[in-house]
DNA sequence: GTTAGCACTCATCTCATGCGAGTGCTAATA
DNA sequence: TATTAGCACTCGCATGAGATGAGTGCTAAC
């Protein structure tokens, strides 16, 4: 168990490497009016830290940094909550006084203020589009052997998909096949589509549509093919000004992990409520062990949507970054419940 | 005018930068065997050529590098056009083998290829959709006051825009007005839209529809919202990885740039016809001072849809990517062609 | 228990030095 | 007259030796 004054030794060191990014020497904390020990004290409690874990050298006659559990021991019990300035919540209302009406540029946009405030890289998961309902199915033939198919969803998302027509299908064919379609799928979740039509609506297709067999070989992969999360970013390049990827290996292979988006997603836990912190090499991928990363999720009405990470050098400032995430991830949950007009039946 | 001797070194000395990235020294080139001179020959020569401009120091006692005006010279005059090696044509080939029936997924694979190919970076533009033409028209409530309005082209892309629908516009309102402009506006170039709504098709709506001024406010504003242009990459980071690149401020800018849209439209010169080459700072971006743009364009049966680009170092390989350009370009214009049925009416 | 003092460590900066690749010029050569 | 060999010179760069200074650990004094 730690003395208060190791706590509140680790805890000013920390503050001190977020904020300068150089490693802490005994003296200079010593000079801050919050540490009223000399020196020579200070380095006593130091070594001892070091001993537990919690700090590190980076060389024999250097100052201390955090060690990953240093920051762990940090934000798990040294983290003060921090009450939003003024100036940063009316920042955040900005992006919901336009009343914008399409999910997606509400996202997008608080990517970018969330970035601003921050100076960090925010990544934004899009509402998962297979949590969303058929609202209304259609079928647009573009020429004799080829059609657009389009889903539209109860969030006014729009999905669609070409597809090659089998020869001699008839536009009353097509016609039937939409109508059936519509009756069977509208209400359906996205993700449980590809189930109804290969049993359901597959039975009574086929009473009605003479090429049933070909029409589906083709439409039915082309409906399934799997719908990708959209990502949205805000402030991708910011990360590359901290001087922790001065070195541009790791700077390079930060900006080749953001451009895929198969690794963007091992970033978030799935299903978590609340906010998250991920420190260094707690994310498993190898890039980001400079990096933290904190998440949280929005929901619309009850229904967890979407998810909201900021990444920033493992010595980011966790306090703010947690402040802001926890008021936009409820703001934006507000905002988007208030445009899809909650849960929908 | 330059001697043949000249010519000769010119193109020999840009060759080896290419290649090696190093400053070319007399001796060097000596001993290529193509080259039957002595160093100090080589050494008069060179000095001549520096003096004429087209080759620089970058210090008293360095060897020669390529000055811009030495590679437009040289791209203009010395490059000898290449066959593409069969393995090369393979490679170009399996992109289209599979028949992949939609164009983006098509755009998107000429880009990763090209990339792979030349180990630079690609950039597609993609089909201009305000040039395609409104096969189908459609709107889709959402709930009492709101709405999606859909647009689906010739070519099988769909536009969508949620807009709010006026209080108290009746279901057969909506209808009314989906069949006028399904009347008005199939086959209307998506960028004449606008101008057809507001002259003749806001005669017709207004004689049937009652919330006319109000419906349109919201959906006019919605549906003339510009369209923008798709942009494709392939291989975004490879850049980085180039030698005059490894200043962390320049590869910041780069980065920071093709992440910028907006940006990147001025990489291409509009409605030019085949191969185009832009040299350093010819590109009048300064983050691309370093980089040389080549850029073609793909048609659809007559049509020019989009335009590819390779950028590159100043140093690059402009033989090998001028023949893969010109060859991609070919490739894909004949597979879109086929995806899309040629030019439609 | 706390602190002052002191010897020690180590990264970093600066400066001198030497090396080598490459040049320009001049004189010799074909 | 065009080409080449020879040579002095330039300059970037790598290397290594101090000097500097921030910071430590340990011991002894308060």
């Amino acid at each position: 168990m730690l003395t208060n004054r190791q706590l509140l030794i680790l805890q000013v060191t920390v503050d001190e490497f977020i904020q300068f990014a150089q490693p802490v020497g005994s003296r200079q904390l010593s000079k801050k009016k919050e540490v009223p020990f000399s020196p020579a004290t200070i380095r006593n409690e130091m070594a001892d830290l070091e001993e537990l874990g919690y700090l590190e050298k980076t060389h024999t006659s250097s100052g201390r940094i955090p060690s990953e559990k240093g920051y762990r021991f940090y934000v798990d019990h040294l983290l003060i909550p921090q009450l939003a300035t003024t100036e940063d919540m009316k920042q955040i209302q900005s992006v919901f006084k336009e009343r914008i009406s399409e999910t997606e540029k509400v996202i997008q946009k608080t990517a970018m203020i969330l970035s601003e405030l921050t100076s960090y890289t925010s990544i934004l998961l899009g509402p998962d589009v297979r949590k969303h309902r058929v609202k209304r199915f259609s079928i647009v033939p573009l020429s004799s052997d080829s059609a657009v198919a389009i889903i539209i969803t109860d969030s006014g998302h729009v999905e669609n998909r070409l597809f090659q027509l089998p020869e001699g299908l008839t536009t009353s064919d097509i016609e039937k096949t939409v109508n059936i379609l519509n009756e069977q799928l509208v209400g359906v979740h996205l993700h449980d589509i590809q189930r109804v039509l290969e049993k359901e609506t597959a039975v009574l297709l086929k009473r009605h549509i003479g090429r049933y067999g070909e029409l589906m070989s083709s439409f039915g992969v082309a409906i399934s093919s799997p719908q990708e999360e959209k990502v949205f970013y805000g402030g991708k390049t910011k990360l590359l000004h901290y001087p922790e990827f001065s070195d541009l290996h790791k700077a390079q292979g930060l900006i080749t992990m953001m451009d895929q988006a198969n690794q963007i997603s091992k970033l978030f836990s799935p299903n978590q409520v609340g906010i998250h912190i991920r420190i260094g090499s707690e994310n498993t991928l190898l890039e980001m062990e400079d990096c933290s990363v904190i998440t949280a999720s929005y929901t619309v009405g009850e229904e967890q949507m979407g998810s909201i990470a900021i990444i920033g050098p493992t010595r980011m400032d966790y306090r703010r970054v947690v402040t802001l995430l926890d008021l936009m991830s409820g703001d934006l949950s507000r905002e988007l419940t208030r445009i899809l007009g909650g849960p929908r039946s």
